[in-house]
DNA sequence: GGTGGGATTAGCT
DNA sequence: GCTAATCCCACCA
C-alpha cells in the first residue's frame, strides 16, 4: 500500500476529510503492526469556525496545526484523551480533519489488549482509537507520511453521509462530520445524529 | 432502553 | 477557577 502525499491534504479540508473515509491508517509498534480503515472525520475550518483551535491563533499547544499539509496534531482532551487530526491545506493556515473512528484491520489482538473492551468498541471514537493505535502526544506533529505512524492510500470510494459535528459547543449547527453510513465502527451508530443529508462521492 | 456524574490535565481568563 | 473536538460505569425504567 501506498503512503498518501503531501498534495491529497493540500486540498480543501472538506474534501480531504470525505476523501479520507476508506483511506488506512497504520501505526508500527514494537508489539506488530496495528491498522484501521478511516470511517468517521470532522473538519475543522480557520474561517468562521470557532470550535476550530487554529480559530483564536497561534500557541503552544495548537502549532502543529499550522504545519505543512499532512502533518499530525494531537492534543490531549478532558485530561485523559488523545484526539488525532491531520494538517490540511495550505501551509499556516491551520485547518484539520480530526479522525473520529477506524474500522479495526490488523492487530486487532493488540488494540483489544491495550483498550480491555469488547470487539466493537475499541475504535468507535476519537479518544478510544487513539488508545487501541498507540497515538499520544509524542505523534503531534510528525509527517504522516514518513516514521512509524503512517496514512495509507486505498481503492476504496465508499458511499458518504454528513452531519453535524460531535461533542462541541461552537459552531454546534454546521456540516461539517463525514462518515460510511452502516458502518458499524461510526461512533454513534447506535444513537440517533440530526440533520442527516446522504450524498455520494 | 436512557441519563447523570466522575475521571484527570493543560490552557485560557 | 473553569472548561474541553471524551469515555465509562452506576443507576433507573
Amino acid at each position: 500500500m501506498k503512503v498518501l502525499s503531501e498534495d491529497f491534504f493540500l486540498d480543501d479540508t472538506i474534501q480531504v476529510a470525505r476523501n479520507l473515509l476508506g483511506k488506512y491508517l497504520m501505526h508500527r509498534l514494537p508489539e506488530g503492526e496495528v491498522m484501521g480503515k478511516i470511517v468517521e472525520t470532522e473538519a475543522y475550518l480557520s474561517k468562521d469556525d470557532p470550535a476550530c483551535h487554529a480559530s483564536r491563533g497561534k500557541t503552544r499547544r495548537n502549532e502543529a496545526m499550522f504545519g505543512p499539509p499532512g502533518t499530525s496534531y494531537v492534543y490531549l482532551i478532558y485530561g485523559m484523551y488523545y484526539c488525532f487530526n491531520v494538517v490540511t491545506g495550505e501551509e499556516g493556515v491551520g485547518e484539520a480533519v480530526l479522525v473520529r473512528a477506524l474500522e479495526p484491520v490488523k492487530g486487532i489482538d493488540q488494540m483489544r489488549r491495550r483498550r480491555g473492551t469488547s470487539p466493537q468498541n475499541i475504535t468507535n471514537g476519537p479518544g478510544k482509537l487513539c488508545r487501541a493505535m498507540g497515538i499520544n502526544k509524542e505523534h503531534n506533529g510528525k509527517r504522516l507520511n514518513q516514521g512509524n505512524l503512517l496514512l495509507l492510500d486505498a481503492e476504496e470510494k465508499p458511499p458518504v453521509e454528513k452531519s453535524t459535528r460531535i461533542g462541541i459547543k461552537a459552531a454546534a449547527e454546521k456540516m461539517l462530520r463525514f462518515y460510511i453510513p452502516g458502518n458499524p465502527y461510526v461512533s454513534d451508530f447506535k444513537k440517533s445524529t440530526k440533520k442527516r443529508e446522504v450524498f455520494f462521492i
